[in-house]
RNA sequence: CGGAGCGUAGUUCAGAUGGUUUAGAACGUGCGCUUUGGGAGCGCAAGGUCGUGGGUUCAAGUCCCACCGCUCCGACCA
C-alpha cells in the first residue's frame, strides 16, 4: 500500500481522550467516532480487525465449530418467547413502519436456538457447534473508552448443543484452550480465567477471560504462581488475600474482560422447545453452551497492552502491515527506483508492506507517523543508505544495515 | 439512571461585567517556492448557522430557559 493513497492517515493532532487505545487508534487513523460508542473503522483499523477475526476463525474451525451468519434484526416475538424483551435493559428496539417491532441483536440465543431446532432431530445430530462474527447492539447507558465499550461492537459468538452435561463440559474445556490460544496469538499473554458470577438466568458455571492492564475496568484478584491459576472477580472474591488453592498471597490488578463463556443449560432449548431423541428413545432438551469474544474490544485491549509514548506497537500477527518502508530523498530518481524495487520485492514475497512514498514530508514527520501506526518493522531507504537498507524493529533503538538479498532471506525465512 | 465538566475554524483555545461593527490566534489543511535522517522556513489561500430552539434587550458568541451532543466519575453490564 502506498502511503500517499492511504485513506485515513495519522494526524499530527487529534482530539484528546482519556483512554489510550481510543486516543492512539483515533490519532493513528484506525477508527473514527460517529457518535458516543459508535465507530467507523478506517482501512488500517479494518485490516487489524480482519486479522483478529481470522485468527479466531482458524481456532474455532480447529475445534469443529462451523461458521454461520445470523441477522441483527430479530422479531420481537423471539425475545418475548424467552422473556427477554422487557428484562434485558440494554436491548435496542426498532419499529417497522409497516408494523411490528424488532430487537437489534445484543446476542443470538434467540435465533440460533430456533435455527438449530430445524435440523437437530436425533442424538446423531449432536454435538453441534455454530459460530459467527457480527456486530452486536447494546443500548449502554454509558459507552466509554472508545472501542472498549460501545453501543455497537464486533463479537464472535459461538453456541454449542450437547446430548448431556458431560459432553458439554468436554467441549467447554476445548473452548477454553482455544480461547487461550487465540489471545496468545493476538499478543495477549497475561490472560486470566475467572470463575464469574454467571448470568442472572443461570446457576450453571461461567468463566471470564481477562487481560491484566492498568486501564482495565474490572478488579481482578489472582494468584500469580505458575502452577496455580486461581483468579476471581473482586465482586465475588469477598476480599480474599490468600490463595485458597496454594496459600500464596493474592494479587489485585485491573483487567479488561475480552471473552466469556456460559453453560446455558436447557434454558433456551426449553424456551423454543428444541428436543432430540436420545439413544434410549426418549425426547430430551439439548444442553447448550455459549461463548463470546469481543473482537473490537480485543483490538482496543491489544493497544492498551502494547504501546509506548510514541504510539502503538502491534504484535506481528495483527499488525495492519508487516513492514513500513520509509522512503527519503525520493526526488532523486535512483533512490526512488530503489525504494520501489524493494517494495515490489516484498510484495512478491507476500510480505504486506506500507510504503511511505510522500515526497514533500520531512524525515522526522515520517518517523513519527511510522511509530504511531506501530507496524513491527521499519525500513529506511535514502541517499545515505546507498545500496543497503536500514532496518529496525518498532521497539528497538538501533538500526541495522542490510543488503537486499539479506532482507529477502530474512522475510523468506520467517515466512 | 445519579453526579460533574464542556460545546466558538480540522485541533487547542481567546473573546465572557451585553456594544471596535467585518468573531480572532496558534497549530493543522490546500497551493507555490525553498527544504530533506526525528514533527523545517517563507508567502498566499480556504476554512464559522459561535451545538439547536426559544426568551430578555435598541443590541446576544456573551444574560435567562429548554433541548441536543460529547467527555469523565458512579451505578448498571443479559
Amino acid at each position: 500500500m502506498l502511503y500517499s493513497r492511504l485513506f485515513g492517515r495519522p494526524k499530527k493532532e487529534a482530539k484528546k481522550f482519556e483512554s489510550i487505545s481510543h486516543q492512539l487508534l483515533t490519532q493513528g487513523g484506525f477508527i473514527d467516532q460517529v457518535s458516543s460508542g459508535i465507530f467507523n473503522y478506517l482501512p488500517l483499523g479494518k485490516i487489524v480487525l480482519t486479522k483478529i477475526e481470522n485468527i479466531i476463525r482458524e481456532e474455532m474451525n480447529n475445534i469443529g465449530a462451523q461458521e454461520v451468519l445470523m441477522p441483527a434484526l430479530h422479531p420481537s416475538s423471539l425475545w418475548e418467547k424467552t422473556d427477554r424483551w422487557t428484562s434485558v435493559d440494554v436491548l435496542f428496539k426498532v419499529k417497522s413502519q409497516w408494523g411490528g417491532e424488532y430487537a437489534l441483536a445484543p446476542t443470538h440465543e434467540e435465533t440460533i436456538t430456533p435455527l438449530a431446532k430445524k435440523f437437530i432431530k436425533s442424538y446423531r445430530d449432536l454435538p453441534l457447534a455454530l459460530y459467527q462474527i457480527t456486530l452486536k447492539y447494546r443500548d449502554e447507558k454509558r459507552p466509554k473508552s472508545g472501542i472498549l465499550r460501545g453501543r455497537e461492537f464486533g463479537m464472535k459468538d459461538l453456541y454449542s448443543f450437547h446430548h448431556d452435561k458431560k459432553d458439554l463440559e468436554n467441549f467447554y474445556q476445548k473452548v477454553i484452550q482455544a480461547y487461550l490460544k487465540i489471545f496468545r496469538r493476538c499478543g495477549l499473554t497475561s490472560v486470566k480465567i475467572t470463575e464469574a458470577s454467571g448470568g442472572s438466568f443461570t446457576k450453571k458455571f461461567s468463566h471470564e477471560f481477562n487481560v491484566i492492564t492498568p486501564s482495565g475496568e474490572v478488579d481482578l484478584i489472582y494468584c500469580d504462581k505458575e502452577s496455580c491459576s486461581f483468579a476471581q472477580n473482586e465482586e465475588i472474591s469477598q476480599s480474599k488475600t490468600i490463595c485458597p488453592r496454594c496459600q500464596n498471597p493474592l494479587k489485585k490488578e485491573k483487567a479488561i474482560e475480552i471473552g466469556n463463556i456460559f453453560d446455558l443449560g436447557t434454558r433456551f432449548s426449553e424456551a423454543f422447545d428444541l428436543k432430540f431423541v436420545d439413544q434410549d428413545g426418549k425426547e430430551k432438551f439439548p444442553i447448550m453452551g455459549c461463548y463470546g469474544i469481543g473482537t473490537t474490544r480485543l483490538m482496543g485491549a491489544i493497544v492498551e497492552v502494547h504501546h509506548d509514548d510514541k504510539g502503538i506497537i502491534w504484535p506481528e500477527t495483527v499488525s495492519p502491515y508487516r513492514a513500513i518502508i520509509v522512503g527519503l530523498d525520493l526526488k532523486e530518481k535512483p533512490v526512488r527506483d530503489r525504494v520501489f524495487l524493494v517494495y515490489e520485492k516484498l510484495q512478491n514475497l507476500g510480505v504486506e508492506a506500507l510504503l511511505d512514498d510522500r515526497e514533500e514530508i520531512s524525515p522526522g514527520e515520517k518517523f513519527y507517523d511510522a511509530d504511531l501506526i506501530g507496524v513491527p518493522v521499519r525500513m529506511v531507504i535514502s541517499q545515505k543508505t546507498k545500496d543497503k537498507i536500514e532496518i529496525k524493529g518498532r521497539t528497538e533503538e538501533k538500526v541495522k544495515l542490510v543488503s537486499l538479498d539479506q532482507l529477502v532471506n530474512h522475510f523468506s525465512f520467517i515466512k
